[in-house]
DNA sequence: CGCCGAGTTGAACTGAATCAAGAAACGTGG
DNA sequence: CCACGTTTCTTGATTCAGTTCAACTCGGCG
């Protein structure tokens, strides 16, 4: 159970104590560890699965987020600040997933200080993936969003419903399809 | 020159460390604080003028940001990286600046575990505007946006050229002016 | 078999970009 | 303090990428 070692190297101390504070467990498709209006206190290891991350924009879904294995899903805009979040996330897949309550683990930052290293170095990597995320949809066409999909998460294609596709994508569905017939 | 309190609360011997490595400084009108293709390796306390960061795409600029007075300004996708930075930093008005060495106080984090906090909530806070945007561009027609941007940030209209308001808002300039051409 | 969700296709429409031309404001040196 | 060039902003005409609405196909499954 050592999946936070790519972060971060803890020491023995610290990692006894995440230990501690982490559920390995399964979840459904469909499941929502998540929803919006809530306070997110967790954040969740992908081992087996995909995790959808969405909002509302007048009754419409809108995709905010994708997570593959190996990845971290969590509610970012509320974890690290106690804010209610805006987020829902979903599982995609029957999956399997390490949960870490982070609310018990943040009450110890002052005495375990790899802790807030922790906590900065997963944040950075999400802030890094956000940026990218927004030069995506701000300086490309809607064709040019797609292959850039397809390099970069081709597995996405495979795995994922092309609806929350066009939508992580910022396009219609439908343009979409168009694109994808281009071949 | 606390202005580091409102972001966390730091005990004297680590705001003594961050002191010095402070300078305060004086900047001019279109002076770039940070070049694409380098390392960033310090942020700045705006106390006084207008910064803009922003990048090229295809040699077309493309402004990812301002900060105004009490913000912090910085690439952060190089500054807890050390990649090499996307984006330049160029302030809009002859500023004054309070300019933080942040790879000299790096060295010192295992010893001063409140700067990792620092950090931490450094990139908390840039996360969640980045979220804000993401959201901003995404959901929204080119006159909802400049309507958010005139409740959130009135003085930018005032303060900042509008062609880089409307490459901000992601709108052509003829665009904008046409939305503001409404009233 | 027939329904249902997922994906495709077509036609009409539209928000915003682009191209082009000017007007206004700005600042810099004589 | 004025004149001239540069930058900033506006306005008009045209074009286009992508949306919307609607109908249709396909594959799975109770």
């Amino acid at each position: 159970m050592n999946f936070l070692d790519h972060l971060t190297p803890l020491d023995e101390r610290t990692k006894n104590l995440v230990e501690r504070s982490v559920r390995k467990r399964k979840a459904k498709k469909r499941e929502l560890l998540q929803q919006a209006g809530t306070v997110c206190k967790q954040f969740h290891f992908i081992e087996k699965g995909v995790a959808r991350v969405y909002y509302y924009k007048d009754d419409k879904e809108v995709t905010a987020w994708f997570a593959f294995e190996g990845m971290i899903v969590s509610c970012i805009d509320s974890l690290f600040t106690g804010n209610l979040t805006n987020y829902y996330i979903e599982m995609l897949e029957d999956s399997v997933l390490y949960t870490v309550q982070y609310d018990i683990i943040e009450k110890s930052f002052l005495d375990y200080p790899m802790l807030e290293r922790l906590g900065r170095i997963l944040i950075t990597d999400n802030y890094l993936l956000l940026d990218q995320r927004v030069r995506l949809i701000v300086s490309h066409t809607a064709e040019e969003r797609y292959n850039l999909l397809l390099q970069q998460a081709p597995q996405a294609l495979q795995r994922i419903p092309l609806n929350y596709i066009a939508s992580y994508l910022n396009i219609s569905q439908e343009t979409l399809s168009r694109i994808r017939g281009k071949y």
